[in-house]
DNA sequence: GCGGTTTCCTTCACGACCCGAACCAATTCG
DNA sequence: CGAATTGGTTCGGGTCGTGAAGGAAACCGC
């Protein structure tokens, strides 16, 4: 910090795991591109420490990612530069090298975010989600509108993103580009990464929607510098994605976890999968607003729909309407059943709770960390800590465009 | 099979997972080796095509392999030889290259198995555990003389053994070969990895016992051909471990994966570990025994204790007495439960259960498998079958020595 | 200002590893 | 017996990464 000098590309803060993931052999020429982007502006030096490797292959391999036109040089110097000897040069992601895009369907509605190689957002976009269950044309028409709202947002022309990485709920394959069953969708195993990049001119990368936001994290949030954790979505219904030794663990299927169907009570309540005793049955939104009906009679019942509903609930629980607040009690303490199960099961470092709905605090508030610890066996290790991510809107499309950027990243550095 | 050649050496049927582990960046060396284990006898045109590496790379290392004396050509066809063109050379592990040992304690009785590179049972032995919570010396004095008596069945001299691999039940840090708590230690963060180390004059590889029962899966059981499996064990309590990319996978701390104290019930029945609803406290035998205390008074109570009063709730119930059938009935429901948990989870290709205390078939009754079949959603793909390993005594001792036997491979072949 | 020191980066020769192509070897088929 | 077929070996070469040596760019003390 010995001299000030204005940057010509805008200082990235760094994206990607911060950790090297474990038993990767990826090239060493992947691993310095990782490394970089990884730590943002980053010496040469540094990249060589990093990776336990000789100053010669750094350099070897730096100056062909720069010829290539991945990395680039940078003014000034790297965040921490020794006092005396040679001052380091800083190396950074070149942002432009391509633009990719990220895609999350929900039942609400769709968001899209646009980054560079850097991971810098470029323009977002927002759209309705079309209604009902849909075919295979009507995904890709409205994947195509978002598409071109979020080209023009973020001022890249069309043909311009280099992957896509589409986030939906439901079973998605995610090495075979398929989607097994979403509630999105009318069909079953539906071929959409194939559908939707013959229609969108470029390579799509599929995923679980809570396997999305677990990227996210690991690339954007509170998993950077966090080689183990969980992250439990709570959406429309429950989801969660396991980080292991940095790298997200997939279903020995392929398929997600399936947190939210996992059964906490023997004859337990009905949920909408149409078993009893689902962990969804007490805790989704669904599942409050279906009790809110009955505890809010007498009140103006008939017009308060879906989220307003539970709005009220919650104000109602707030100013200490006893059956109101019973509900959100409820559904805490099998939250803290949830948690301290996937404690229990996946032994993470961390645990993260993620999404757009998690307005209702009670699913997460102290009490309820407080009962999962006590639900937790004396290992003789603190238990571990949750993390409340309420994120708003483009934070899981930020995860899709994750797995577009980890592809383009494999294609250009081999 | 043109012709009978009457072999040397016992022909292996081969161990250690059949197929390659995802992700591992291992050196060509040693995949070879392990894949010529894998198969038994393997001709060199077949593991070329195995692991998709030139045929000039298997030449050259399987002869450096040779020279070591690691592996040996044989006589005899491999299993299926062309019928035209030049006969294939069968390649086998040269078994005398090494013993290891496999140690399994738990609380009732110890087991020990030797086995040869091959993955060939030499010996077995078997002692009472110690009584009562163990320090330090007390398990080195037990493993010692439990090896001695290995030593003289499987007649492998003093320091005969290149590694011993032990399986208890508890906490256990693999990498770190410390014991972070069990029930059959005083101490917690026992580093018993060195101590028995230097006791016994081998490299001693720790690991949890239900880790343990799924390596011997996945080396010499039902999981050698399987990629990605749970295995759930029922001893004395529950546990469990998964296989994924044909890898043990241990949870993110390194610890296991506690099955038997995930909750399946708020506010349930006390488990031994002080909290209530734990799965062991509706299907552990403890458990059972506690009930069946209820169940069978009026009977002979006062003289059956332990396996004795199970063995007879066991018959009361086969014979229709309604308490005794109600109380492995409600056992078996909560099973079913768990393993849907398990399914829902880990997304498991299959569910093998495993121990020697499942002669109670309840617990695993056609059923029982039935119920979880209804507690899952409908993927559109099958469930995972369930299969039975009611496999006698030193199984889980096998496992342990796979331990040892996958340390001395590492170190062989670099 | 000017050597000495420190740190960063580069150059160069070399070794480890694995491959492709050509070739030899051993058997069956016609 | 030759042709075909399959298994195994030899050999030159490419890729990847290293260690050692040295040049480059800053600072320090005189």
């Amino acid at each position: 910090m010995n001299r000030a000098v204005a940057l010509l590309e805008p200082a990235p803060a760094g994206c990607g795991p911060a950790l090297p993931a474990a038993g990767a052999p990826r090239p060493l020429r992947r691993a310095i591109y990782e490394t970089v982007r990884a730590g943002g502006r980053v010496s040469r030096a540094e990249v060589a420490k990093a990776l336990d490797v000789s100053p010669a292959s750094v350099t070897a391999l730096t100056s062909d990612l720069i010829a290539a036109g991945h990395l680039l040089e940078t003014e000034g110097p790297a965040p921490a530069p020794a006092r005396r000897g040679r001052p380091p040069v800083a190396l950074a992601v070149r942002p432009g090298a391509a633009r990719v895009a990220g895609l999350r369907m929900s039942d609400e509605s769709w968001s899209a975010v646009a980054l560079d190689m850097g991971g810098a957002v470029l323009g977002e976009a927002r759209r309705a989600a079309p209604p009902g269950r849909m075919d295979a044309d009507t995904v890709e028409e409205a994947a195509a509108a978002l598409l071109a709202d979020l080209g023009r947002a973020a001022r890249v022309g069309p043909e311009g993103f280099a992957s896509v990485g589409v986030g939906l709920p439901g079973m998605v394959d995610h090495p075979g580009g398929a989607v097994a069953w979403s509630p999105l969708l009318l069909r079953r195993d539906l071929p959409l990464a194939d559908l939707l990049g013959r229609r969108l001119g470029a390579p799509v990368l599929l995923e679980n929607d809570a396997q999305a936001a677990t990227l996210a994290e690991l690339w954007f949030g509170a998993g950077r510098f966090a080689a183990d954790f969980a992250v439990v979505t709570i959406e429309n219904g429950l989801g969660m994605g396991l980080v292991a030794g940095n790298r997200l663990t997939r279903g020995g299927g392929g398929l997600g976890l399936e947190l939210g169907h996992t059964k906490v009570q023997l004859d337990g309540a009905l949920c909408r999968c149409g078993r009893r005793g689902c962990l969804e049955a007490y805790v989704a939104d669904y599942a409050l607003a279906r009790e809110a009906e009955t505890a809010l009679v007498g009140g103006s019942r008939a017009g308060a729909v879906g989220a307003d509903l539970l709005d009220r609930l919650h104000a109602e629980a707030k100013a200490g309407h006893p059956a109101a607040a019973s509900i959100f009690r409820r559904a805490g303490r099998y939250m803290a059943l949830a948690l301290s199960n996937v404690a229990l099961l996946f032994d993470p470092a961390k645990i993260i709770l993620s999404g757009e709905r998690m307005r209702y605090d009670q699913l997460h508030s102290d009490e309820v960390i407080e009962e999962m610890r006590r639900l937790l066996i004396d290992s003789g290790r603190p238990p571990p800590p949750v993390e409340i991510h309420a994120w708003g809107g483009s934070v899981w499309a930020r995860g899709a465009a994750a797995l577009a950027l980890q592809h383009v990243t494999e294609a250009a550095t081999g």
